[in-house]
DNA sequence: TTGTAAGCGTTATCAC
DNA sequence: GTGATAACGCTTACAA
């Protein structure tokens, strides 16, 4: 079908190995030989076989990333600069996505050494990932918006996340500053296992303790489910609402599931932030876009997809792994409000 | 580094043949080679060396899904069911994501050959694909949301759609049955490229000259781009607004202009449907979540999805292509509505 | 039923 | 500068 080598050796008259060498700028050719050669590649219109190339050389130039639920937005806005900057520096990027139940370390090894990829980006998933895990792969990794389990030799992984327990407490801090006193929490965690989300969490219910505020457990709507999502959001928020009348405020572990929250307190006839405050995660188009734009802990997406990239070149370049951790940014679009006052003063 | 299949044919005293035949479930073993082999595999951890199945076979079990813009959130709702169902059969799948400015044929070619891949699916794009690209890429090809020219030979390629511009007219003549004749529209259009949004662009101005209703210009906000999104309905329908005191509707040729679109009234202190009504494309969930929700012409793209993968496997079985249009659906969620009405009862 | 050996398209190590 | 030639890890006749 396609053309080989050898077609073009045979066309441009010249050796199997010289056209390799043309092809690849190693060792030396004349320049004359070098025209013959590319204009045989033309005219067969020849495109090497990456199998056989990848065979012989043990290692591709080709990247994975996988990407644990390619539904979240969150996620899309970094693929496109992960694309960018990986194809600029003369490398392929393939996506492979994860479902919410796969086992993404099984599936990165597995195809590491079926495709003898180069290096591996995982994005999302837990922190939870094991030093034998690494040392399995034997080809950089970078965690995205995750990190290893606390054990592991730095040295092993790069990662590149926000804190997501700090940012947390802020966000939650923020509607307690406001005078929330009724603060619901709609968050999806697995288990014990140790997520974004269950980070996300544990400050939340760090920052009520801290502010002396009870944690009312009618007042958390969690799931244990990995997945997230509007639906999500809509559901855990029909239920709050069924429960507790007296709820003034929501943080929403990510902005989908405010988003759908947000849905399902209009439905009901309630106004934001008149009657609930609501505040979202991640900084999503989705968000700013709804009416009200929703309050979030924005994480610099862009930033983030760049330094992973820059810690997975540096890895491939021998270095040590490299930990990166964002500030996040508090989005205050007006989602937000002291309870009742503006319910108040606009119905009275 | 990892082990090959000579080493579990010496772990196991058998010869390097037989492991292939275990592995491969093809010609005869008898059961306790057959365990020999397995263990020796277990023990050594091995897994088999793609490339070098690949080179040797000359086809992969992989198909590629080239995404015209992975951030389109109606592309996202088909990976899913596309994943699963390959996966299903076995096959492997890998998603590339293609810019809007990227040349997906070009690239479809190159990682088909490049990779031995024995299919590809194509989503998203335009209907200029010549008879030559199918020919060239030598491996079935579905196309997903759109089709190839008019004149290329159908049993060369598959393709499921709908039918962009039928269902757009629909969609406006909705809006003018409901008493609308100053009927905007957001389309995003390239030079004289035929895409789903030129085609939807085409039904809308069908059902206004059909209804009698001029076309005026200064209604249509057309932009020379292939990038679609938010910030674009946004943009274009605060321009829109801007010119026009006096529109009363508005067509979106995606649901996430509608979205955008939405917001950008809504900023102006103007009412979903009571001043303005909006109607988008593609059945989100940001749109069905939104407040209030959007009406939108949903296509299945469950069932799309579905087709696309039965068509694929049809044509890797030797059939020809198939070609499948299926029909969408409108849905009324309440953000369309007779203009003024509404918003006089209210207001008087 | 099993082993030997050729070759898939490349790259790399040599002599020339 | 250039051209044979031996791998890379695997599949598959063909032989045993």
């Amino acid at each position: 079908m396609s053309s080989t080598i050898k077609d073009i050796a045979k066309l441009s008259g010249v050796g199997i190995s010289t056209v390799s060498r043309v092809l690849n700028n190693s060792g030396f050719a004349s320049p004359e030989t070098r025209e013959k050669v590319m204009a045989a590649v033309r005219e067969l219109n020849y495109i090497p076989n990456n199998n056989a190339r990848n065979l012989k050389k043990g290692s591709s130039k080709t990247i994975e990333l996988l990407v644990k639920s390619i539904t979240n937005p969150f996620f899309q806005k970094m693929i496109h600069t992960i694309e960018q900057k990986i194809l600029l520096r003369g490398y392929n990027l393939e996506i492979k996505n994860v479902n919410y139940s796969g086992q993404e370390m099984a599936i990165a090894l597995r195809e590491v050494q079926d495709r003898n990829l180069c290096g591996v980006i995982l994005m999302g998933g837990s922190f939870e990932y094991t030093e034998q895990d690494f040392k399995n792969l034997g080809v950089p990794c970078v965690l995205l918006t995750v990190s290893a389990a606390p054990d592991v030799d730095k040295a092993l992984y790069s990662s590149v996340i926000i804190d997501d327990e700090a940012e947390s407490y802020k966000a939650t801090e923020y509607l307690i500053s406001l005078g929330h006193q009724r603060i619901g929490c709609i968050c999806n965690i697995y288990g014990a296992m140790k997520t974004p989300n269950s980070l996300r969490f544990q400050g939340y219910k760090k920052a009520l303790a801290e502010h002396g505020i009870e944690i009312d457990p009618s007042l958390i709507s969690t799931m244990n489910d990995t997945r997230s999502g509007y639906e999500f959001g809509f559901n855990m928020m029909k239920n709050l609402l069924s429960r507790n009348k007296n709820i003034t405020a929501i943080v929403a572990m990510a902005d989908v599931i405010a988003v759908g929250a947000a849905k399902a307190v209009l439905s009901e006839g309630l106004r934001i932030p008149d009657d609930i405050s609501i505040i979202g995660f991640d900084g999503i188009e989705a968000a700013e876009y709804y009416s009200p734009a929703l309050d979030t802990v924005s994480q610099p997406a862009e930033q983030m997809a760049i330094s992973a990239i820059d810690a997975l070149f540096a890895m491939l370049q021998g270095e040590e792994g490299i930990h990166t951790v964002f500030e996040a940014t508090l989005l205050k679009r007006g989602s937000c409000a002291p309870p009742g006052t503006i319910a108040k003063k606009e119905r009275g």
